[in-house]
DNA sequence: GAATCCAACTTGACATGACAGGTTGGGCGA
DNA sequence: TCGCCCAACCTGTCATGTCAAGTTGGATTC
């Protein structure tokens, strides 16, 4: 009779039955959940139903397993790490819209050769740049650049100086039938260059947190490079995770 | 008949097939994979089975489903994700093992405010700390300092300054059933201090990389804290994962 | 020619049943 | 009392079968 009512996945309501008295305290850390014949007769499904909410549970790091003893309930992660933080994936889908952004550039410029060498195009050739700076109520926290190859953005919204209401992901695909398919971080502590400075409104050489993620398609080409610049001493990166 | 031969799980012997078909270009990126029952036919397992293996490629990024359709490869991630690259998880279980490390010191001290804050210690009071310095042939590229309650090493090999030739984790579980639950890791770019410049052999102020691990256990008492700074010059963290 | 419908695939979700192998605690014998 | 063995559980793995729902391409109809 496999799922009678439209959505609600048998699987998930004994997921987020499972979930929330893991949150509330229910079954503290260290206590060993109902085994899985217990849980197929609370909730009246089947075996694999009961297994597949605990691999998830297993996945979000909420529970372990062990065989021949039973599914023990972990510490508390704090709550950070619900989707996995990668602060490069929020960069690649950057849209104005967020916070207060403020559009400083967008145009074709010459680009510096890190970004030819990571963009993969001849030296001292030409990209498309678009540059903000975002605020918080204290001042500028973040300085981000979004470099495309100038034949991705011809055509396209990006070129633009209006603020852009969906993400780039999105348009990109919409407009041109590109993919990201995977992305490549780096992050670097360097001292900010003069027109860094100025636009964070920090002194000239002071240490900055440096993300740099390229979005590639399947083949492995370069679509985009995003350059963020975070003051060293307003921000700092966090992760939280289960260790096995 | 549930698993004739000892170990070789059939599940893993369909994943390692595919996976290397993916890997040599049999299956290129874009390609649709065999579907779900010629696989069951061409392995000779059943479908749970093939299910249980194309669940596995898609959560190490390599192919990607769609309902009615098939499941397809993905672009191949330059390899860097295999296991996930926490960096802090390195940290916490340093054994000096690794390449050349040298134990600058071993002993109790007061320790600074951030350690005995991140570690819920009254300010002021004393903590034990392992700081070594890690070098390649260039020189020395990482600055690592160990910080403990007091009352967790009492008793254990740490407090001697020969190193040790088991990870920290393992250790700290043998002695006293510690035991490692989730780690918090923060990320961020400083100014080296006179002490960091001077043991990594760089310019006073440069700008350094500065990871801070605390490791927590069920409870979320923080068990220890690990604080590595590299020369933002010489070092980059990189990752690298699939976009959905 | 164009829109529509449908059969054939596909993945996803479940149920049922079975066996292997690790873990644990209690009973039994030395 | 101490050590050993075994029955009872528990998770992991796997087979078989069923139904739902999305996709696609070709045949049918207008």
């Amino acid at each position: 009779m496999a799922a009678p009512r439209g959505d609600g996945l048998k699987y998930e309501r004994v997921l987020n039955a499972l979930r929330s008295r893991i949150a509330d305290g229910t079954y503290p850390p260290g206590m060993m959940l109902p085994s899985q014949s217990q849980l197929v007769a609370e909730f009246d499904v089947s075996r694999p139903t009961v297994i597949e909410a605990l691999r998830l549970l297993r996945q979000e790091g909420l529970i372990e397993s062990q065989t021949g003893r039973g599914s023990f309930v972990r510490g508390k992660v704090p709550a950070l790490n619900l989707e996995r933080a990668y602060p490069g994936q929020r960069l690649l889908d950057l849209a104005e819209s967020e916070s207060s952004a403020e559009l400083l550039q967008a145009g074709i410029i010459v680009a510096p050769v890190r970004v030819t060498t990571l963009l993969e195009l001849p030296a001292g050739s030409k990209a498309f740049l678009r540059q903000y700076v975002l605020s918080d109520e204290d001042g500028p926290i973040e300085l981000v650049s979004a470099w495309f190859p100038i034949d991705l953005v011809t055509g396209t919204k990006l070129t633009s100086p209006e603020p852009m209401n969906e993400g780039i992901r999105r348009h990109l695909y919409g407009r041109k039938r590109l993919r990201l398919d995977y992305a490549m971080e780096r992050t670097l502590a360097r001292s900010a260059t003069a027109e860094e400075a100025h636009a964070l409104k920090m002194p000239a050489g002071a240490p900055v947190l440096n993300l740099v993620v390229t979005g590639h398609d399947a083949d492995g080409k370069a679509l985009q490079l995003v350059d963020a610049v975070l003051p060293g001493d307003r921000h700092e990166l966090r992760d939280a995770y289960p260790l096995t």
